[in-house]
DNA sequence: GGTGCCGGGAT
DNA sequence: ATCCCGGCACC
């Protein structure tokens, strides 16, 4: 028929959803179940006025390394003040219980509870459809050091953060069709939340935020130097991945030294095979990290580094099962996405806004969603 | 067939 | 700029 939903005469409010749409009360649902974070992207972009000390503190004490004792206490804090101030109620949103006993109340904004998560570790995320135990870590830099890293990092999404007088060239630039590899079109800014994200990180590679910002954006985006591959050795290829890994995680992190060899060594010949288990080796982090880590791996790898990481992982590693995946894996990625062929992105792993939430909550989408492009909450 | 999202259109 | 959808790649 020609019944089409949406638009509500009366409020002229668009409801999508189709079931309510009566136009009478839309405006009352939205408000029932949400106070409309559009989350991450939304509202992650720029925190920093209004911000309580605590969070500076946070943000510039960096943590004397992991300690997340220490974070979990600020999180605690500040979440708590913000949930007194705003938010009376929230409804089941189904999603994120963060299983922290600690606090009652309900509601946070994703970065509140983007905090949260990455300091807890699990939180289950969202209704039945996700599994997976997402864990959005990323943000605790992102939302204030991460910023400034951000921008130069990503040619500037558009949206709010950059004065939008720079903008407008870059989506010129862009064009059609392949985007840079790491730009989401609207503010956000930086490696996703992604559900699939996980803590895990936090010791590694030190002054990420700063030192990472620039090296990495320059060893990205060409990180050819054949001289560094042409040394092969351990320490290259550790270097590298701490970069690459660096880029994408921007964590506040702090960099502790004999063990991360290990483990990262170990992470690259698991970490790019999607489907391939290792035997458990340390499954604690290992878990955690191998689906964050791909991610990061897929991301960075297409486009580039693929040779230099296969080669470096070959000499390492001792296992040629475990290469042989990764080696086919990237093949495949790279075919796919050279970074020339520019077809579309390669789908990313977690869901997005549509599946999680459903038709039925479209409204709960993140607007990039709404619009059918790519998701700006769970990145990929 | 469902999903994710690019490209493009309408406002 | 905001909102939406056709259509296509991907799963
Ligand atoms: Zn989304």
């Amino acid at each position: 028929m020609c019944v089409k939903r949406k638009q509500c005469v009366c409020c002229k409010k668009a409801r999508r959803s189709g079931e309510y749409d009566s136009c009478s009360d839309n405006e009352h649902e939205e408000e029932f179940y949400y106070t409309e974070d559009d989350d991450d992207d939304e509202l992650v972009k720029t925190p920093s006025p209004a911000s309580p000390p605590t969070l500076s503190h946070r943000d510039m004490a960096r943590p004397p390394h992991e300690d997340p004792e220490y974070q979990r206490q600020i999180v605690g804090n500040f979440k708590q003040g913000r949930a007194m101030n705003s938010y009376p109620h929230l409804t089941q949103q189904a999603h994120q219980q963060h299983h922290s006993g600690s606090n009652s109340s309900g509601h946070i904004t994703n970065i509140q509870h983007q905090q949260l998560q990455s300091n807890n570790t699990s939180c289950i995320p969202t209704s039945p459809l996700a599994h997976h135990n997402y864990t959005w870590a990323s943000n605790g830099a992102i939302t204030v050091s991460a910023s400034s890293t951000n921008h130069h990092h990503h040619h500037s999404s558009n949206s709010s953060i950059n004065s939008g007088s720079s903008s407008n060239s870059s989506s010129t630039t862009l064009g059609k069709h392949a985007r840079p590899s790491s730009s989401r079109p609207s503010h956000s800014t930086a490696p996703y939340p992604s559900p699939t994200f996980v803590l895990h990180q936090h010791h590694n590679y030190s002054n990420s935020s700063i030192g990472s910002t620039a090296s990495n954006s320059s060893s990205s985006s060409s990180n050819s130097s054949p001289v560094i591959h042409s040394n092969s050795s351990a320490n290259n290829m550790l270097q590298q991945l701490s970069q690459q890994n660096v880029t994408v995680t921007a964590h506040h992190t702090h960099n502790s030294s004999g063990q991360h060899h290990q483990q990262q060594h170990h992470l690259s010949s698991v970490t790019i095979t999607p489907n391939y288990h290792p035997p458990q080796q340390q499954q604690q982090q290992q878990q955690l990290q191998q689906p964050q880590q791909q991610q990061q791996q897929q991301q960075h790898l297409r486009g580039q580094q693929q040779t230099t990481a296969s080669n470096n992982l070959v000499a390492n590693s001792g296992q040629h099962m475990q290469l042989q995946h990764v080696a086919v894996q990237q093949a495949v990625t790279a075919a796919r996405n050279t970074p020339n062929s520019s077809s579309r992105r390669t789908r990313g792993e977690n869901k997005k806004c549509r599946k999680v939430y459903g038709m039925e909550r479209r409204d709960q989408w993140c607007t990039q969603c709404r619009w059918k492009k790519a998701c700006s909450r769970f990145g990929d």
